[in-house]
Order: structure tokens, then C-alpha cells, then sequence
DNA sequence: TATGCTTTGTAACATCTGTTACCAAGGGTT
DNA sequence: AACCCTTGGTAACAGATGTTACAAAGCATA
């Protein structure tokens, strides 16, 4: 049973009722990381509440390229983590976790049903539709206004940031996946944030500094 | 008064009450072309219903460097055009009228009762919501795949659609602006997309042919 | 230790985009 | 015509990013 954790991160968002209907509708998911959750073209058919763990939300286009858009964290105001969860729409995004994670599942039907019937519940879904769109609203500032030395010293640090540690495991030809370049232009520009302090690096781990 | 284009424009969206209320606490606001509807910064009091015209909605950073992000076309399922109207926070964006527009402008205090009271709102408001997250993502995808010659020309198809007319009426400088680039940048690329007889060019006027 | 795979470092080069500088063309005004 | 201001064209260069190629280092396993 997953009662004790959703009280904890949901507890004081939604009125009893509320809680009781989740337990009663809603369903455990635990995912490994790296274990994909949604992939685009999918029907939704849930909605995700995130009890622990961190999810990464990536874009992709014709030619396979991708783009990470950004992370939803464990603890974080997370629903919509799919931007288009109403009307039975296919999704625009897929949905990876990006650690071990913890999910309650919420059946659509239920959700429609409920943003008539509970204030905190439709206040919840405008609330994460908001935070949603700062979030892409942040990826596109990263994009139009910063290089990629910056991108990715911030790509790092959000990354500790989600994961709570500052060693991040990951090579450098994934890390160029999520920002849409190449393993090349990583390495080189890792070898500068080193040099510059912000970094430190060994195979397969790199300790971020600078957070 | 703005009955019939209302009418006209959201009749078939909104139940008859809905319509009343609207007519009854919005007000019309006719703007000319080139006119700031918003900053950013500023606190939202109304929320926006376009009868007519069409609006751009810009992004700013720090260092005052710009960013077009999408239009807004009269006609099209617009609200939101704001992506923060809600809980009384302050604009994340700028919206200046891309051409003459008619606007009905509704206090946000009108706007969170009827989440309650009229389901054909709440369905409104979540489909604009989603909309512009839509919007958003093309955006991103256009920041993070295409190379700057191909965002040139999207644009200039874009603000062919929204204006209803092939000829663009804009300096180098101004379409520089919009895609956050230089102004010899966009001269030297549109002399390339007039070479390859995908526009023309005349002073201040360039005609989209490829449309 | 020998072998093979994955990961990282680096050079050399291509291409795209941004910057500076200057001139020319267009259009209006006196 | 003479003048001025805005707009557009172009060269020359700088810097950032992408590409190709190859070598070296790290790690696992036979």
C-alpha cells in the first residue's frame, strides 16, 4: 500500500475525500531507472503522481535527434508530467525515469470526473499545467539565449540536483543525447569545466563542484 | 457593442448563461497593429478572448535579448494567450498586436468562478492551456533542430498565415529581432532563400512564394 | 597476460552563425 | 538637385559548434 507516502507528499493538497478516491482508483508503479514510462504517438490512459524518485521528459523529432525538455523531481507539485493528458490525445513527449521511482497511476476516466467534484483537484491540474509550462518556458531561455558550455554545466547541475548526488554517472555520449549534440563537443567542453574548476571527472562518473 | 462577433467567434463553444456573463463583465479593447498588450513582469488582472487579429507573444532574458515565441490567430481556440492568468502572478511573456485586433478583455476574479460553474469553461481553459503548451514544444523543436535558414523561412510562412497576405512588411532588423539573430544574418540568408526562388524581396516588402 | 569492447582525448577541418565595417540604394524633404 | 536618414548588400574576419578520424586509457573476461 502506498497510503503513508501519498499522505506525506499529497496530503496537504487534497481533502480527504479526495485522498480516499486516489487509494480507491489509483495504483502502484515502481520502475527501475532507464525504464521508459511513455513514448511518443502513446495514448495516455493514466495520469502519473510521482511519490518518489525522478522522472526525465524528453522531445523528439523525424530524424530519431533528441532533447531533453526537463526533469520532474520526487516531492515535486508533479502531475501533467504528459502536457496533454485530457481528451483521450496521444502523448508529445516520452517519459523516462531517470531513477528508481515510485508512481501512483490515475485512470483518465477518473481524473475528468473529478475536476467537477473536487476544488483541490482542479486547482492541482492548473497548478502543474502552470508549472509545466514555466518549465518549457526555462528550456526554451536554455536554448535561444545560452551556448552550449553553459548548457551543459547547467544540464549537470540539474541533474545532481534531481538525483541528490553530485556524482553523476553517466558517459559522455549520453549526456550529448539529452542536449542534442555530439560526444565530441562534450568531452571537449567537460575538459574545459574541469580545467575551469567546476568539475571533476573520472570514467563513467563526473563530480560536480560547482553547484 | 461586440455581440455578434462573439457570437460568431465562441457561440458554439460556450452554453447561453456563459455567453451573458461574458457580455456583461468583458470589455472590448481595440488595439492597433504594433501595440503592447502586456510586458513581462506585469501582474495579469484580465484575461483575453481575440475576436479578430492577431497577436506575438515574445520572450525576454536578462540581457534584454528577444525571442518570438508563436502567434496567436484571430479565430483560433485562444485564451491563455498568457500562460500564467491564474492565482494573480505576473507575466512570464509580452504580447504585442501583430495587426489591428479586437479583443474581449475579462477580469481574472469573473474567470475563477466560472471554473466552477460552467463545465464548457473549464473545457476552455484546459484546451487553451494545452494549446500553448503545444505551441511551446513546436517552438522548441524549432530552437533545437532546425538550422537558422529554415527557421527564417517558417517565420516568414507563419506571419504570411496569421496576417492573411504573402507580402511581409518588416525590415531585416525587425525579422532579426523576432529570431533572436542579427540583422546581417537575416540579409544574407533571405538573399539566399531569394536565390533559390522561394521569396522575393523589395524594400520593406518580402513575398513569400513557398507558402 | 592477452584480447576485445567501451569510453575518452585530441587533432584537423568544415560549416554555421555572429561581428564589424563600410558602401550603396531607396525614399523623403528642402 | 542637394541633403539626410533608413534600409539593405557585402566583405572579411572571429568564434562556436559539428564531423571525421584515430589513438589511448580503462575495464572485463578468457
Amino acid at each position: 500500500m502506498f497510503k503513508e507516502a501519498l499522505e506525506q507528499h499529497y496530503g496537504f493538497l487534497f481533502e480527504p475525500p479526495l485522498m480516499e478516491e486516489i487509494l480507491a482508483y489509483g495504483s502502484l508503479k515502481k520502475v527501475a531507472a532507464g525504464q521508459q514510462l511513455i513514448e511518443i504517438g502513446e495514448l495516455i490512459t493514466h495520469m502519473p503522481l510521482l511519490l518518489s524518485g525522478a522522472i526525465k521528459i524528453m522531445r523528439e523529432d523525424e530524424k530519431s535527434d533528441e532533447l531533453l525538455l526537463y526533469f520532474i523531481e520526487k516531492g515535486d507539485t508533479c502531475a501533467m508530467s504528459f502536457s496533454c493528458c485530457m481528451g483521450g490525445s496521444k502523448s508529445d513527449i516520452r517519459a523516462v525515469a531517470e531513477t528508481d521511482a515510485e508512481i501512483v497511476m490515475i485512470p483518465v476516466a477518473q481524473m475528468e470526473s473529478w475536476m467537477g467534484k473536487y476544488k483541490t483537484w482542479q486547482q492541482f491540474v492548473l497548478d502543474s499545467y502552470q508549472a509545466r509550462m514555466k518549465e518549457l518556458l526555462q528550456t526554451i531561455d536554455t536554448l535561444a539565449f545560452m551556448r552550449m558550455d553553459d548548457r551543459l554545466l547547467k544540464h549537470l547541475q540539474d541533474k545532481a540536483k534531481v538525483t541528490g548526488d553530485d556524482h553523476i554517472h553517466a558517459t559522455h555520449q549520453e549526456i550529448a543525447y539529452d542536449l542534442h549534440t555530439s560526444r565530441v563537443v562534450i568531452s571537449r567542453l567537460l575538459k574545459k569545466l574541469e580545467n575551469e574548476g567546476k568539475i571533476s571527472m573520472h570514467r563513467n562518473d563526473i563530480t560536480v563542484i560547482d553547484l
